[in-house]
DNA sequence: TTTT
DNA sequence: TTTT
């Protein structure tokens, strides 16, 4: 059957970033967005109405993001919905979460990209070896989501310069 | 500061729909949609994740989605993320769910738009007057905040403080 | 039929606005917008990739984006693909743009929200008559088809033919 | 700067799909689509607006679209505004496209997935040699937009069992 | 558990 | 608590 999972949020992070890493090495962070929105409620008076969400960062994503940011920083996420799920006290729970699949810094109200030391490019990517792409991707790993994998392909001898786009 | 708030889900309703209205008037229901996807795991294998989101829709849409959809029901659904928050046993707990805002009935395999009984055309809308937007957004409501389906709407004496959200 | 029609960028203005009326008083305005992206080419080198749009923006949200921003500002869309089409030497004639049905005004680097002078606060909205929304939508016009910014919308003798969308 | 670029379409093929496969092999697609609207226009009566755009496919997508669709085919598109450019009589034209990089079948009003002949399930992938995934990206080669490849990447002797989702 |  |  047909299906389509997207969520696309800009907001500002609600703590400091915590960079872990699995056993296979692999980064990964959980990271805590509040979207202020503010809209008229049924007295049609205007009311802020903000949402916390976590969203779960992996690979070099997730390093872009602890090295970049921190409490306040505005940041801009695609990603999708995801479903967690565990067991506590032979009870099953369940929180909705956002797997963040690409990341935007928007360089914040001072040019600083938000809260925390360091220097603090509008859009960064410090280590990647060559030009730096423009939106920050998971690409180190596995359990990539959709389409987390870099556009790194490449067949053998291609060439379809006759195409025009 | 900045921010913005988008959902775009695609899937099936995971049970018949139950249509309420609030002490207002105001029809309202709590979907459940099943959003399928296939995506390689660490061992590069092809998994199955399902992602299960409850989705709130209101006024028209509402009433359009329990006149034509039942259980198995194909949906297209555009929001928001929404935390509901309540206290219970003098704890905070939180949920994050979703905000219906537009819906697209898709008709299903047999043409029929989903399990139910009933006539269930691709796209309808009943009784709306006038030809039928092709997209149901609420629109009975008060000055809506964003443009778009309000929550909380309803005239004059309105009240829906039963509504958790 | 099912239909469906978003459109979401990120980007800088490609020259400043210029804000004109409809005859019926409606502001309108067509920005250009330039997203800047980076992906690998056929070789495997990473090439920049930049795609001018041209938005069109009615009411509202052009009045603010007047104010507020100027050639290089860096701002955030969401709206519809929409294809303008007319006659010239006897021949049709189409251009697909955007209608842009909300914005987001993003500070930029340094804080001013882009090139040009005047105050630059990240996100505002001047004369809004009360808590200013933190999106900007066009909403003076009628009773909106889908909920958002109507492009032909105005009261009673509107009338607005000369412009081509 | 902070750039996005997102387009997703959801509507109805106009014409029947030509595949083509460039000196590399690669295989390309324009397929047209028709998004059907209704909205309000200035006098407040409902008129239809149909967009039509061209939607450029890749590699495996593309083949996958033109053994399932055909001329009326509903279809969903996920991608990227992309400006074609070229030279004519010495003077310089512009079109502006989408790339599709992600695409759903959907089935239409008879189950068929549209006008064509053809067995068509609702969500079909004939030759991808293990489970299918349920959406189609096109992971055979280069250009590939900016997360066109399949989320084939794999780290070393990975293993993130501890991360529960 | 929260940010601007 | 789940759908195809």
């Amino acid at each position: 059957m047909a299906s389509y999972n997207r969520v696309v949020l800009m907001g500002n992070l609600t703590r400091d970033i915590d960079l872990r890493y699995t056993p296979g090495g692999r980064a990964v962070t959980d990271i805590g967005i509040a979207v202020n929105d503010r809209r008229k409620n049924a007295e049609g008076e205007w009311v802020d109405e903000t949402t916390f969400v976590d969203v779960t960062l992996w690979g070099r994503t997730a390093e872009v993001a602890s090295e970049y940011l921190s409490k306040g920083s505005p940041i801009f996420i695609e990603g999708r919905l995801k479903l967690d799920s565990w067991e506590k006290d032979g009870k099953k729970n369940y929180k909705l979460r956002v797997i963040g699949e690409r990341m935007q810094l928007i360089s914040g109200r001072d040019g600083s990209g938000g809260g925390g030391g360091g220097r603090r490019p509008a859009q960064g990517d410090a280590s990647q070896g060559g030009p730096p792409p423009q939106s920050h991707r998971d690409d180190s790993g596995p359990p990539p989501g959709r389409g987390d994998a870099q556009p790194t392909g490449e067949g053998a001898g291609y060439e379809d310069a006759d195409i025009p786009f």
